[in-house]
RNA sequence: GCCGAUGUGGCGAAAUGGCAGACGCAACGGACUUAAAAUCCGUUGGGCGUAACAGCCCGUGCCGGUUCGAGUCCGGCCAUCGGCACCA
């Protein structure tokens, strides 16, 4: 199909319905307490994982969600829910400064620039967003309630004895600055140079930035932490109740990383001090040969001797100039160095060395392990290195080789223990070393603090100031804290913000200066979605009243209007009701997310402790060369390209048409001409070109009663659709109203009931083309109420489907032989006579014995015999 | 190495344990047209077979199992993609 001339005049029908639907707020969704909000209606809350404004603009990854979230959103709101469907700019953030950056421009230019032409595009393709309730992370009615939700953070700590977070008053120990859920650390971060800043573990893959892939190194620097461990229990645990991807949920699960095992001292000997390590394999005690810790242990300057001080010294200092990258990438060979101290092993007594070795991480555990080489691969490795002795102390249940045996078994040599199976090894042995005060049981998670500051300017400037070296949080009341206006915003590469060189802002007082840092990239996009519920709020983050509708489960009827099929709706226990984005978030956004919430959600502010119920992640589009789509391959498709030439409804339709939408798959230009003649199908079904070129409405289109053939098949569509719509399954629903129009289109005439309930089916999808051809109708066929989206959801009957006979198929041995076809009521007895009547069967079954005969009414017979 | 997902025509894909390949693309043939485009109709997994129909056999990554019957369920492998990766 050439472009230049147009399957049907998209170009002048999309134009019109958009500007339409901007004028009557056609899809604006009032608010509890507002005119025209309808408490009788359940809600509906459906969210896209909002995106941020690059340089780039939109590319044929993002409609795929967004489009999904709209064919959902505006078919909920076909069956009678208040829809919240909303969208918004997460504009802070490095990618935005990096682009403003690389352009010489100052970010908050390029973001309000970036964010016009995203906005173009998106109504381009039609989405029925709520833009009255657009909001941008980076502007400062936003980010108000951005450093409000720290300052709760910052103003709370995390009762371990009622397992929430509480105020801080509620603290009773002398030292509150050192249980807040926000506080400041000299830690060993990730500095990355190419960006001038610190990140989070969660932005460093292989060593380098997740952002620009630059290198990153491990420098120790003071910085806001938040305390997200003190979550990990419940954010494993919460996981549970949510209709998430199985996929997700497990790489949330392995970064919280939860272990089970025990704490264990070793006295050192000459020395009060006592060495404890964590061990998830504690009934291999006996094994234990050596010690080591990590390098960074604060233990290693006290037991040190003096003649080994040297060779320690040098060890540690070549260990820190290791960058990550480099750990990394010599992962294999181990290296370490006999500390000259000993200990005592608890189990057996004996005096074992304590080494010092960088395969033990100084942040997990106690930075400590028990060296057990014969049930240890890497244990095993560093003690056939430095000739360190190995004991065997598990046997395999399978009578194998027990020396390099790492899994569970029956453990000997160990007196306390002996022949216990592992489980039962490891809790007796517990509660011996607890007996002995020795041991206890012990948790561990992977999970470390989220560290929360950036040397950056283009963030959220943090409601702190600093006096006498303490911080002090700003009042809610003086928010929100807005960044100075710098020219000259770069980041300065030696690990001091940009913000310090507006001397005049940082000088908050006579005594107190001004937080430098700004808040990383997530902070905006951890509530962002709160927000949307009130996004002009100017006295609160989120009224109650508009949270506990559009965030709640039980305060508001919800109860589904009965759906005309069986389909199982998805239950909402609360939150975000469909969320839709890429699994690139799977730990950082969503994770984050999570916390914030559950924190507001401890202090009070909300009524559900999980934000989201129910994810589904979509899948990446590939180029039409099956490579990711790059500048670099030139295959990246601009959806405003496809959008002329074919129309957004075209695009639309084909984006959802190409595949399940959780699944990766390539882009084919052939394949949206397909779809875009199957809608100049439907525009042909109702239109007609008279002798001056123009379009009418068809004369084929006649008010007459449907065939009997022609009611299966609108029911059929009716019934597919439908179910497919509330599992997602966009491609199958598209190809079914396919088989609809090619039905029709090759009859004389079209019934007009037939060709209206296509419409309805067909709007979420092609709004515009349905809403044209609705109105076009009502020409010759007048209706009230008028508009499409008006129209009740057709309902499915299944009396329509139900047939005088059926078509049944023969089988002799499993192989279809015969097709047949049988009254719908025939019984088995029927079948199984009709069946070894059949001369095609007989002819099969001659000479054997019939066996055994298998009737499945309205499906097959299957005769057995040999 | 560990964990997860996915393997079906030339391509994107579809199939409550019951006719594998719906729907679309591409290709081929035909109608319309002076012609082309557009549109409409038809054919299209592979092989054997027939003058033509018919008919038969094989076929969902590989091997095995359960079942009257397996793309679908179970066990074991292989490949591709994604995540984690000295977490004791």
């Amino acid at each position: 199909m050439s472009p230049g001339r147009k399957p049907y005049p998209f170009d002048q029908i999309e134009p019109k319905w958009q500007k339409l639907w901007e004028e009557q707020r056609a899809f604006h969704a009032p608010n509890p307490g507002e005119p025209g909000f309808d408490p009788a209606r359940p809600k509906y809350y459906v969210l896209d994982m909002f995106p941020y404004p690059s340089g780039a603009g939109l590319h044929v990854g993002h409609p795929e969600g967004y489009t999904a979230t709209d064919i959902v959103a505006r078919y909920k709101r076909f069956r009678g829910f208040n829809v919240l469907h909303p969208i918004g700019w997460d504009s802070f953030g490095l990618p935005a400064e990096q682009y403003a950056i690389k352009t010489g421009q100052h970010p908050e230019i390029t973001t309000r620039e970036n964010i016009a032409r995203f906005k173009t595009q998106l109504k381009r393709i039609g989405f029925s967003y709520d833009w009255e309730r657009e909001i941008s992370t980076a502007d400062p009615d936003f980010y108000r309630w951005t450093q409000w939700i720290f300052l709760q953070i910052y103003q709370s700590w995390f009762n371990p004895e009622t397992g929430r977070a509480e105020p801080i008053a509620t603290f009773e120990g002398n030292d509150p600055d050192s249980v807040r859920l926000a506080y400041v650390a000299e830690v060993a971060v990730n500095w990355c140079p190419e960006l001038g800043t610190v990140l989070a573990n969660e932005e460093v893959i292989d060593g380098r930035s997740e952002v620009g892939g630059f290198p990153v190194v491990r420098r120790p620097m003071r910085q806001w932490m938040l305390r997200i461990t003190a979550y990990a229990e419940r954010l494993i645990e919460e996981l549970e109740q949510l209709d998430w991807p199985e996929g997700i949920k497990l790489l949330q699960r392995n970064w919280i990383g939860r272990s089970e095992g025990a704490e264990i001292d070793f006295q050192i000997v000459g020395s009060e001090k006592k060495l404890r390590v964590f061990t998830t394999r504690p009934d291999t005690l006996y094994g234990g040969t050596y010690l080591v810790l990590a390098p960074e242990h604060p233990l290693v300057d006290v037991i040190v001797p003096e003649e080994q001080r040297d060779e320690v010294r040098k060890y540690r200092e070549q260990a820190t100039r290791k960058s990550d990258l480099e750990r990394a990438e010599l992962t294999k060979e181990k290296t370490g160095v006999f500390s000259g101290a000993y200990a005592i092993n608890p189990a057996t007594g004996e005096k074992v060395p304590i080494w010092i070795a960088d395969y033990v991480l100084s942040g997990y555990g106690t930075g400590a392990i028990g060296g057990v080489p014969a049930h240890d691969e890497r244990d095993l490795e560093f003690a056939r290195k430095y000739d360190l002795p190995i004991r065997v102390v598990v046997r395999p249940k399978d009578g194998g080789e027990p020396l390099g045996f790492f899994g569970e078994g029956i453990a000997v040599n160990s007196p306390a223990i002996e022949g216990l199976p592992t489980g039962e090894a490891k809790r007796k042995i517990i509660a011996w070393l607890e007996e002995r005060g020795s041991g206890k049981r012990a948790i561990n998670y992977k999970l470390r603090d989220w560290l929360f500051s950036r040397q950056r300017y283009w963030g959220e400037p943090f409601p702190i100031v600093w006096e006498n070296g303490r911080h002090h949080s700003l009042s809610a009341e003086s928010l929100p804290i807005v960044p100075p206006p710098l020219a000259d915003y770069k980041p300065t590469g030696s690990g001091e913000p940009p913000l310090a060189k507006a001397k005049e802002w940082v000088r908050y007082s006579e005594t107190a200066t001004r937080e430098l840092n700004t808040m990383p990239q997530w902070a905006g996009s951890c509530w962002y979605y709160l927000r949307f519920c009130d996004p002009r709020n100017g006295q609160r983050f989120v009224s109650e009243i508009a949270e506990r509708y559009w965030m709640g489960s039980d305060s508001f009827p919800k109860k589904e209007i009965a759906a005309s099929t069986d389909t199982e709706t998805h239950i909402s226990v609360g939150g975000v009701d469909l969320y839709v984005g890429g699994t690139e978030h799977a730990v950082l956004h969503l994770l984050y997310a999570r916390f914030w919430h559950k924190v507001l959600f401890d202090l009070g502010y909300l009524t559900t402790s999980e934000p989201f119920q129910r994810l589904v992640n979509q899948g990446i589009i590939l180029g039409e060369d099956g490579r990711k789509m790059s500048k670099r391959w030139g295959n990246v498709i601009d959806p405003l390209d496809v959008i002329a030439d074919y129309g957004a409804d075209a695009f639309r339709c084909y984006e959802m048409f190409m595949g399940p939408l959780e699944q990766m798959k390539p882009w084919s230009m052939t394949g949206v001409e397909g779809v875009a003649r199957f809608l100049a199908r439907v525009w042909r079904l109702t239109m007609d070109e008279n002798q001056a070129g123009q379009w009418i409405l068809s004369p084929t289109v006649q008010e007459i009663e449907l065939t009997r053939a022609q009611l299966k098949i609108v029911h059929a569509t009716i019934k597919k659709v439908t179910e497919d719509i509330e599992n997602l399954s966009f491609n199958t629903a598209i190809a079914q109203m396919m088989i609809f129009v090619n039905a029709f289109t090759t009859s004389e005439s079209v019934p007009v009931l037939a060709l209206r309930t296509l419409l309805v089916l067909l709007n979420p999808f092609a709004p515009h083309l349905s809403s044209e051809l609705w109105e076009t109708l009502g020409e010759r066929f007048p209706i009230s109420p008028h508009g499409v989206t008006e129209q009740p959801w057709p309902e499915f009957a299944p009396e329509f489907l139900v047939e005088d006979e059926v078509e049944i198929v023969l089988q002799v041995n499993g192989k279809v032989r015969d097709h047949l076809v049988v009254p719908i009521g025939a019984t088995e007895a029927e079948l199984e006579k009709i069946a070894l009547a059949n001369e095609r069967v007989r002819g099969f079954i001659a000479g054997k014995t019939v066996r055994k005969v298998i009737t499945i009414p309205k499906k097959l017979v299957n005769v057995v015999a040999n």
